[in-house]
DNA sequence: TCGGTAAGCTGACGGCATGACAGGACAAGT
DNA sequence: ACTTGTCCTGTCATGCCGTCAGCTTACCGA
């Protein structure tokens, strides 16, 4: 792996070094939650970090390098999402279930992390290959997991040939990623949380087995 | 309406005042294309058009403020989206064309404004009111639409009562928008439009009626 | 034709963030 | 106490921000 923490000019950090630039993540982080990302300076992160702007620039190349960083850790959590589904059915009333779980997870996971995960998803959306490959990491065990289930339900004929089973699950994850980041939104327009959950959980489960959940 | 176009400082604009003001619009517009948003400097947009910074804040308190413009401009055309909803059938076959219809225009809409629905997202996602404001007014008139159509249905008893019809057509929404803003993603990561357009299309006849299509 | 008036634009300026560097503070081992 | 390597910061040049006073341009009525 990376093996050592380095500096931008290359120096390998030690205890004290990695500590300041943990309480600079740590710092930056809060600052995303409670101010727009176009706003967040690099002296405001230093300040609140009790530290000098210099010391920012020892770690990180730029706010964005940083932002990096934070969501690569997150990514690694995130790649836990998939526990889930592991060794899961689909069929009968347990299919149900697994569907609920999905959404469930997906939603806490989304809540948890959700300044993060705004800034990932506009770079991913504004072509940036790095934050690109970190929404993947995040998103590919889900979705990698649905398609082989669509897969399987089709070679067993219990689903249409004509799906494609990476469209499909690209779009059912791509839908609770949505939801999720936008889940304020629908609670200020009067959709509460707990109906929303089994509707889209409905709404999975249809998508991957193309039939009505036994409840 | 708003009657007319003023400057910051009060003014009314002209002839000549709204060309330049429509101008750095434009400009903006296209370097928001260009270049991540966080990146965008006053300077730069004013430079393009020709024109001095200081031109720019006559006519806009800031960046986001001039974005929040264009915006405003792209939701007249949006809300044009639910044309193809009027008056249309949910059953046999049509129902399978109007899904079809929804999907491409939601596709062409997103695929056609991807960089300012980038910044109106992140700002909603952000908590801006404005922002949200936006977002609602492109979204509502087809999550209204979709709304009415599954109560339609649940009053036939078409539908499981237990579906919320708002949180249903809110999902599948939020799931169009999302797909159509990461299209690029799907297809380097080897999903063709061809096969996401149907894919998309299947899961919205799905959540509607709850039931399979019939092609 | 000629002011008068309001619209339109910009140079210039103080203020602040950026990013680089060199040098001082600090801890640990000898 | 001295050395060594890590760690932090004061300082500086550069560049963008956001504002103002003042200049130019267009329009209009006399």
């Amino acid at each position: 792996m990376t093996g050592q923490v380095r500096t931008v000019d290359g120096r390998v950090a030690g205890r004290r070094g990695q500590a300041t630039r943990q309480k600079l993540l740590d710092c930056l982080s809060e600052m995303l939650s409670s101010s727009p990302y176009r706003d967040v300076k690099v002296i405001d992160v230093a300040r609140k970090a009790g530290t000098s702007p210099a010391t920012f620039y020892q770690y990180f190349p730029d706010v964005e390098g940083a932002v990096l960083e934070i969501a690569e850790q997150m990514a690694v959590e995130g790649a836990g999402l998939t526990d889930v589904l592991a060794e899961r059915s689909w069929v009968g009333k347990s299919g149900w279930q697994t569907a609920q779980e999905l959404v469930d997870g997906f939603l806490d996971f989304w809540r948890k992390n959700d300044a993060i995960l705004r800034v990932v998803d506009l770079g991913a959306a504004e072509g940036d290959k790095r934050f690109y490959k970190i929404r993947m990491k995040i998103l590919n065990s889900v979705t990698n997991s649905l398609t082989d289930t669509v897969k399987d339900l089709q070679a067993k004929g219990k689903v249409d040939k004509d799906v494609s089973p990476a469209a499909m699950a690209g779009s059912l994850v791509a839908m609770l990623a949505a939801v999720a980041s936008h889940q304020k939104g629908f609670q200020s327009w009067g959709v509460k949380q707990a109906e929303l959950k089994p509707n889209l959980a409905l709404l999975v489960h249809l998508g991957i087995t193309g039939k009505k959940p036994t409840k």
